[in-house]
RNA sequence: GCCGAAGUGGCGGAACUGGCAGACGCGCCGGACUCAAAAUCCGGUUCCCUUCGGGGAGUGUGGGUUCGAUCCCCACCUUCGGCACCA
């Protein structure tokens, strides 16, 4: 047997795979079991980063483990080729975005099959291609039908540098997630979706998913709920009831005085006409318009209104202030101050010298507030509330941290949002028939604050489909998070012509069994695509209401401590692809650790793999012309049964992938120290079998060369005889005290009794007891002897 | 500031449910093979002490629970992540 050549035999196997059509699944029989692993989808870059190889090889594992574990496994690729990932690349390249868009795709897709991944490549999609779009086109209409998409001129995040807004999800620490530039507050008419329409749902629901706990909180705390009460407070001098919301309304009789944000439509109300109008609305302005950055100084600044609202529970008139630190997009726009129970408020009662009143002491227990004195706070919260709802002026009150997602984007690569606006029937709907909206190639693509898409006049004028009169499209396009938020769905139907799936089709799919990807998408895509999901459902296009019912996040890949992503670059695994073959690489970033735990890249841990995939060629070759009996019972089989226990433990409940190859390769150490014991035929074979997953090509190779049966990536996954992971002998540690002292070897299954007289018996043990009276004796069954004297 | 996660040899990590700390691999040391080197194979490798029998310490730090703690509890330190005027 030659030695090991991974690239003849990568070639090789990757064109039987593809020839065969290995990895290509059909929808799934009734009651047919079945598995959907889908791992997030690429922005397609022109290279694959070593990120990629962790979360994809990931999924081959599992997507592999699932299949010869008698499973119809769905596994799908595609491509998030439209918005701001890819136009950026495109204009790094400097070309047009379609024709590089889809060269990078062709280019990462030739790598992907380098890597040996299991994919059924017929089901491919990329977003930016009109069979794809004409749906994400058509879901929207949908939504907007349903009242869950609308337009509205809101102060939005505006990336400077990337000429377009930004939804909340990807600013971070007050700057744009792709370039890094400070995002600036823009007032500006923006599409939304209603994603707060389901914010009590999202939440309720992550109880029914198995996710990672950090990323449920990641979401929790994005949502944001939050529970207390509405209160009306009276301007009598203008006859009007200003609603505020609070998680505290035990304390309102210690509120002192009233804020409202510098945005609200209140201030013009609350000054028109007054002396202090100019003063307040000059000041709302600057306010308003404060840059983002600023906010972290947080010194609060706030000017008198003039008038007087009355504190519902004392009757008291207290002053109304406009103020910096109140925000409009919280609650609603105003809140009653309690100075002597909230910080923000104590400090800005301090700054200006505004009334301090006391109402909960230390104990917890109210004060100074009339008929609740002596109430525990919690108490409180509930007994104020139903005393003002008996007057109209309150009732309990749930807020949402969630904003409504904003989606359109100033930017050319990207679906266009399919509605035409008239000047008599305001925003039309483009028929479903008339679907996709093409978008249209233009000469000048790049940012310019305007949609590029507006100065298209061929693209922009079209005849209003209600009227027939003069119309405009809509120039914007859309996120390439909505791109995303459905893709996964289109994946179980992706050639469907009438419909963007087949219910029937998906519902025998979804939900997706296994998400991978990473813990940076906790609050948007993961976010969005439950939001989709649910309307979905709502609407009866689809029998699920979550869409990942397990998720696992891997961890990144760093160089130098720094981590490796699609912008940074890095080490090329194509290049590690040329010098190295796909199975060490496969191999070296599933062994470094913890799959969910970021690893370092060292360049000698790629070489020790290559060496064990030699010696695990060599060692397995030696044991092809043998033959081992039936159910033989050896060291060495023994050792091959608890191998494939483990491994499958490992994956099948555990979900570590870095373990199990130490369990093959302590499995290899053992055949390659006996090789003459009569198990050393089956320890091979289950070494290969076992690491297929891993391991594909040369695993296959060396099926072949066994001469065993059929296609390993087809073979059953092996199974442990239990009678042979039974052990006959037991090493029994003695302990004086806690502390070691002896380890023998015993046969298993003894009683307690007898165990207790094989610890007394021993040496070590005596000399350490040393005549002292045994004053406990703790016995752990063919485990451990503890003797505390 | 608030919330959460993680800290184990020279390094990556293992120890799953409170029961042998350091599996597996890297690196290093020694040996075999070789004219030599590479490759390969064999042995050693937590630290300290040792009369070579063994003894002591040890999983970020300090305490606690327990016969027994890397694992559970409390406090602190460090690193990473989430939120960041959310009323």
């Amino acid at each position: 047997m030659d030695g090991y050549d991974a690239h003849r035999i990568e070639e090789r196997w990757q064109r039987v795979w593809e020839e065969e059509q290995a990895f290509h699944v059909d929808d799934p029989a009734p009651d047919e079991p079945c598995f959907y692993q889908l791992e997030m989808l690429p922005y397609p870059s022109g290279h694959l980063h070593m990120g990629h190889v962790l979360n994809y090889t990931l999924g081959d594992v599992v997507t592999h483990f699932k299949r010869r574990n008698g499973f119809k496994v769905l596994r799908p690729m595609g491509f998030d080729s439209f918005g701001l990932p890819a136009e950026n690349a495109a204009i790094k390249e400097g070309g047009n975005p379609l024709e590089i868009t889809e060269r990078n795709i062709a280019s990462i897709t030739r790598q992907m099959r380098r890597m040996g991944w299991a994919i059924d490549w017929q089901r491919q999609v990329s977003a930016h291609e009109p069979t794809y779009y004409r749906w994400t086109q058509w879901l929207f209409l949908r939504f907007l039908e349903h009242g869950l998409v609308y337009r509205k001129e809101a102060p939005v995040n505006w990336c400077p540098f990337d000429q377009t807004v930004l939804a909340n999800e990807h600013v971070v620490d007050g700057r744009c997630w792709r370039c890094g530039n400070v995002v600036e507050a823009r007032l500006m008419a923006q599409w939304f979706f209603k994603i707060t329409a389901y914010a009590d749902q999202l939440l309720a629901d992550l109880d029914t998913i198995d996710w990672p706990e950090r990323t449920k909180k990641i979401q929790t705390a994005w949502i944001g709920r939050s529970e207390g009460a509405e209160l009306l407070f009276r301007v009598p001098e203008l006859d009007l009831d200003i609603p505020v919301f609070t998680t505290r309304p035990d304390t309102l009789f210690g509120a002192t005085f009233f804020v409202v944000a510098p945005e609200s439509p209140l201030v013009e109300q609350l000054v028109a006409g007054t002396e202090r109008e100019a003063e307040v609305l000059a000041y709302a302005r600057i306010a308003a318009a404060r840059p983002t950055e600023e906010r972290e100084q947080r010194e609060k600044t706030g000017v008198f209104t003039g008038r007087h609202a009355v504190n519902p529970a004392t009757g008291a008139e207290i002053p109304i202030w406009v103020a910096d630190y109140v925000l409009m997009e919280y609650g609603t726009g105003a809140i009653m101050a309690v100075p002597a129970h909230d910080e923000r408020d104590a400090e800005f009662a301090r700054t200006y010298d505004l009334p301090i009143v006391t109402v909960v002491d230390d104990d917890g227990r109210l004060v100074n507030s009339a008929q609740f004195d002596g109430l525990s706070w919690r108490e409180a919260v509930r007994a104020i509330t139903a005393w003002l709802g008996e007057e109209g002026r309150g009732r309990p009150a749930i807020n949402f941290r969630l904003r409504d997602w904003s989606f359109s984007r100033q930017r050319y690569w990207g679906a266009p949002i399919p509605v035409v606006h008239c000047d008599d029937c305001g925003i039309v709907p483009v028929p479903d028939d008339e679907l996709p909206v093409l978008l249209p190639e233009v000469s000048d693509y790049r940012p310019k604050g305007q949609p590029p898409l507006a100065s298209n006049e061929e693209f922009m004028n079209v005849p209003c489909p209600r009227c027939g009169g003069p119309g405009r499209r809509e120039a914007d396009t859309m996120d390439t998070f909505v791109d995303s938020s459905w893709y996964f769905l289109r994946y179980t139907d992706p050639h469907n012509t009438h419909a963007p799936f087949d219910r029937a089709v998906a519902d025998a799919w979804m939900p997706i069994d296994q998400y991978i990807g990473g813990i940076d998408h906790a609050k948007g895509h993961l976010l969005y695509s439950r939001f989709f999901c649910k309307a979905l459902n709502d609407w009866g296009l689809l029998g699920v209401r979550e869409p990942f019912q397990r998720l696992f996040h891997q961890g990144w890949v760093r160089l130098g401590g720094k981590r490796m992503s699609k912008s940074q670059g890095g080490v090329s695994p194509d290049e590690l692809i040329d010098q190295f073959g796909a199975d060490p690489i496969r191999i070296y970033i599933l062994f470094q650790g913890p799959a969910d735990q970021d690893i370092d890249w060292t360049p000698d841990g790629i070489e020790a793999t290559v060496r064990f995939l030699r010696r695990f060629w060599r060692v397995v070759g030696d044991a092809a012309g043998r033959t081992s009996p039936e159910g033989v019972d050896t060291p060495l089989a023994r050792k091959a049964h608890e191998t494939i226990d483990r491994v499958t433990d490992d994956v099948g409940r555990r979900f570590v992938f870095n373990t199990p190859i130490a369990a093959v390769m302590e499995l290899i150490n053992e055949l390659s120290r006996s090789p003459d014991d009569p198990a050393a035929r089956f320890a091979a074979e289950t070494a290969v079998s076992l690491l297929q997953p891993w391991a594909p090509h040369i695993c296959e190779e060396l099926w072949e060369a066994l001469g065993c049966s059929g296609r390993l990536w087809e073979a059953p996954w092996p199974v442990a005889d239990p009678s042979l992971l039974e052990r006959e002998t037991v090493e029994l540690v003695l302990q004086v005290n806690g502390k070691v002292r002896d380890r023998i070897s015993v046969p298993a299954g003894l009683s307690e009794e007898e165990l207790v007289a094989l610890a007394r018996a021993s040496e070590k043990v005596r000399a350490h007891v040393d005549g002292a009276a045994e004053r406990r004796v703790v016995v752990v069954p063919d485990k451990l002897v503890n003797i505390v004297v």
